[in-house]
DNA sequence: GGTATTTCTTAAGATATCTTATGTGTTCGT
DNA sequence: ACGAACACATAAGATATCTTAAGAAATACC
């Protein structure tokens, strides 16, 4: 009987830990996309990224607190949003699976956010913290680079995303969205998905009934 | 005569010359508000950097060609424009002194770029090509480090004037962009400002009235 | 399993923004 | 100095999008 329990509580424990070694090896192979890590640099994940795992409706990051952490989502998914001097809610961006949240005006300046960052799904994530963030960067160039072309990235996106609110209707802008996240476009809700647009739900409603009606 | 023929042109040189040592030096500092460079990788400025100026209308970019230089403004003002599918152009960006314009995707594809960048004033600026930026960002932790800090701002700037698109009235968002950039406001064409705020250039000319009108 | 809550749809009237057209003052090229 | 191109303003009618309100459908909670 002592056995068995023994047993069970350390096989429960062993499967936290494979998680995270999952977890931390999907991080390894999303820096693969870039320069791949040696095995010194490998190491530091597991030293520096912790993982944790938040219900739907959870935050990471409110509105007023100081952002300190970078967050790589494992799986799930997180909005991040800032509230207008009425009130309403405006989804800046959603972050799911292999990709990053964090508000790197906050992070970097450590003043209180303007952002908040909550999740839509039951969402697994690792993070790492702001002095670990700065501890890689200075000790190894490949941090550095690796963060740059990531950014640099998400900044294609952002300009890609201003010429289309500047250029396009809300309907293109939402047949857009369906082509670029097309995974996405299942998972959330539609207001959700509105408030990314920049629209009214309601009015999204009446895109999708015109789109169904057309083809 | 001989002799003042001669100083004159020698003299003539000098000045381009300390032209372009007054725009590395001005590169230099703009760097020192990142990680001060150092006197080897000040040195390299000189190398790799090339300066040139062109008239208002001219380009560094158009659409269809690659993107094969990072540019920085020494005077001047550019705009990087995309144009639509009823031939329409869309201000994504305006770059004036000491602020960079390249079209990342295509310097780093080395595809042809969906983009163009025209001077909208004369404009002084040097340039670094492709292969040299990447062999500072691979011989030099410090610029890649730099440019990593350099695009995060870029990326929370463009993260901001998304917000603004989905969130803000045409008219709080040229407010905005009074704010934020009070010096471009009055250089800049009522047309090209409309373009970037995405309106109809008559439309701006009635929110200005009207803000005239209010105030 | 039933009730509360959230999500989505629909529609009418209001508002923001666009389109088209026209006039006028300004700048540019020769 | 002249005409051509540009820049800006104005206004009327058209279109896109929002607001409000209500009901139906789906989902969450006890």
């Amino acid at each position: 009987m002592r056995d068995e329990k023994t047993i069970n509580s350390y096989s429960g424990f062993l499967n936290i830990k494979a998680l995270l070694i999952v977890s931390i090896e999907t991080l390894n192979l999303h820096f693969n996309e870039y320069f791949p890590l040696n095995a010194k640099e490998r190491d530091e994940l597991d030293v520096c990224f912790t993982q944790r795992s938040i219900k739907r409706r959870q935050f990471i990051l409110q509105q007023g607190e100081v952002c300190k952490y970078f967050t790589f989502v494992i799986s799930g998914c997180l909005r991040m949003y800032a509230i207008d001097k009425n009130g309403k809610e405006h989804n800046i961006q959603f972050i799911a699976e292999n990709d990053w949240a964090m508000d790197l005006s906050s992070f970097y300046s450590e003043k209180a956010s303007q952002l908040s960052i909550e999740a839509v799904e039951p969402t697994t994530f690792l993070q790492i913290k702001h002095d670990d963030v700065l501890h890689l960067y200075t000790d190894y160039h490949k941090f550095d680079h690796n963060f740059r072309v990531i950014i640099e990235q998400k900044y294609i996106e952002s300009q890609n995303r201003v010429l289309q609110n500047i250029s396009s209707s809300a309907e293109e802008r939402y047949e857009y969205f369906l082509k670029q996240y097309p995974n996405l476009a299942n998972r959330l809700p539609l207001a959700q998905i509105a408030s990314y647009l920049g629209i009214t739900p309601e009015f999204l409603s009446a895109i999708r009934k015109s789109i169904v009606t057309k083809g």
